[in-house]
DNA sequence: CGCGAATTTGATCGGTTTCAAGGACCGTGG
DNA sequence: CCACGGTCCTTGAAACCGATCAAATTCGCG
């Protein structure tokens, strides 16, 4: 039991970020139900239109939610990394509303939505917290949006780079400066609109600027934050990582 | 009292689509303190990094939610209008990471934060309709992203017009068919991601497809709306207007 | 070592932007 | 009532960023 316990520790850890959770929150959200899974690179967690029954976990890995157009054409809407509940939304609005799929392979724990929502309604902090856990990924559309809608294409990249290094050094400190990727240039196209192409060039761009150094076409280091940042356009702000701050102030 | 009742009323409208409130719920959504207030046009009611103190509900007109970018590009990231709860998430979040400005004249009711708060945590299914109201707008964040990520120019504006024609049916019932933008073509350009001087030539090419037909700049009617939503690659679906039905199902 | 996938590079094309100017609309004041 | 000024819409031409097409190179891996 302690094993099953310890399994769910990473979605603890994010929520404590979000809302005080007292000790009975705490071991409630710990004893969730839940199946620990593997699952292989590019494979499909979730497909746009299915109904949702279960909320993933991710224990360890990447995977993101993107959403196929008309033409073929694919865009990536977020990037999820341990600790993240990846289909939160699509799970608690009923149907899948666009599709999840992992960069890497990962492991992940499935819980049951009822699950969650007996928990959430028996348990006003844990709902603050999944709430809050909601409003953030909210906030990082948004600035996605903003990402795609009025930054040029070496900005775009840049942006992505900063944000990718915060919320990697937030699950798992060390060094955030150096750091790889777990997407290929087509993921990091459809995560920034642009063609795979440009990717490459704007990557080559951005190191011919010093701006990153690249051993390998996948890893990266960070040569200068600032000025990485200055040329992603980028406040970390809308991360709201700091929000712990704040709520123990 | 009955005056500032009914003052309330567009919101519980909408919520009553998010949620099963009681009588109680009901009446206490109503009750929540505010003061209404009239705001002129293109008139900021939330400038990026404030703290929130109050928020905003839309009682008529429209307005827009937006960030502005380093090089001085404005990114508009969504459009409200009445029974709008316009920023419930900078208010919860407690710095607004974006800004809010009026499209047209509009009067507002300025809902001090705590007392959501209060009632939030009296009243759980009141949080669950706002918790919902939340993950709808995050929805619509989602395929913002895509529309401008992965959408030609003028299949971003058909799709615009699907999305503001559906909300606009939502809240007032009548012809979608035939409306009154309340934008000029620098916003839609602002929504878009794309210039003003792009806007104006996709309008014309849509008209032109005989998709739209344009009396004066900013009225639109939509001549055939399967053929607009196919232009658009529109789906209406990210837009959870039909949750109602499934909740009472 | 050899194969397939991913990256890199080059050349060309096209959608969108930029720059610029003309025209329509509307509220205001003479 | 009309002249005026400002804002917005419309249109044209040229420039540019990023897309497309294509091929070469490198990388990852069995």
């Amino acid at each position: 039991m302690n094993q099953a316990v310890s399994t769910l520790d990473p979605m603890l850890k994010k929520l404590r970020l979000w809302a005080q959770l007292d000790a009975v929150d705490e071991r409630a959200l710990l004893e969730l139900p839940h199946r620990v899974t593997t699952l292989p690179v590019h494979a499909d967690m979730v497909s746009e239109g299915d109904e949702v029954s279960h909320c993933c976990l991710i224990l360890s890995g990447f995977c993101v939610r993107y959403k196929i157009v008309g033409d073929g054409g694919r865009q990536i809407m977020s990037i999820h990394m341990v600790g993240d509940l990846v289909d939160l939304q699509n799970a608690l609005l009923g149907v899948a509303d666009h599709g999840v799929q992992s960069l890497t392979p990962c492991t992940i724990a499935r819980i049951p939505i009822e699950a969650i929502q007996r928990l959430t309604s028996e348990r006003p902090r844990v709902k603050d917290a999944l709430w809050y856990d909601t409003l953030v990924d909210g906030s990082i559309h948004r600035e996605w949006i903003v990402n795609v809608g009025r930054r040029d294409g070496k900005t775009r990249i840049a942006h992505l780079l900063c944000e990718f290094a915060l919320k990697l050094e937030a699950v798992h400190p060390g060094d955030q400066l150096n750091f790889e990727l777990p997407m290929n240039q087509d993921q990091l196209a459809d995560c920034t609109g642009l063609t795979p192409v440009h990717v490459n060039r704007m990557l080559k761009a951005l190191a011919k600027d010093g701006l990153i150094e690249r051993v390998t076409p996948k890893s990266v280091v960070i040569g200068d934050w600032k000025k990485l940042a200055a040329a992603g356009d980028f406040d970390r702000a809308y991360l709201h990582l700091d929000a712990a701050a704040r709520h123990s102030a």
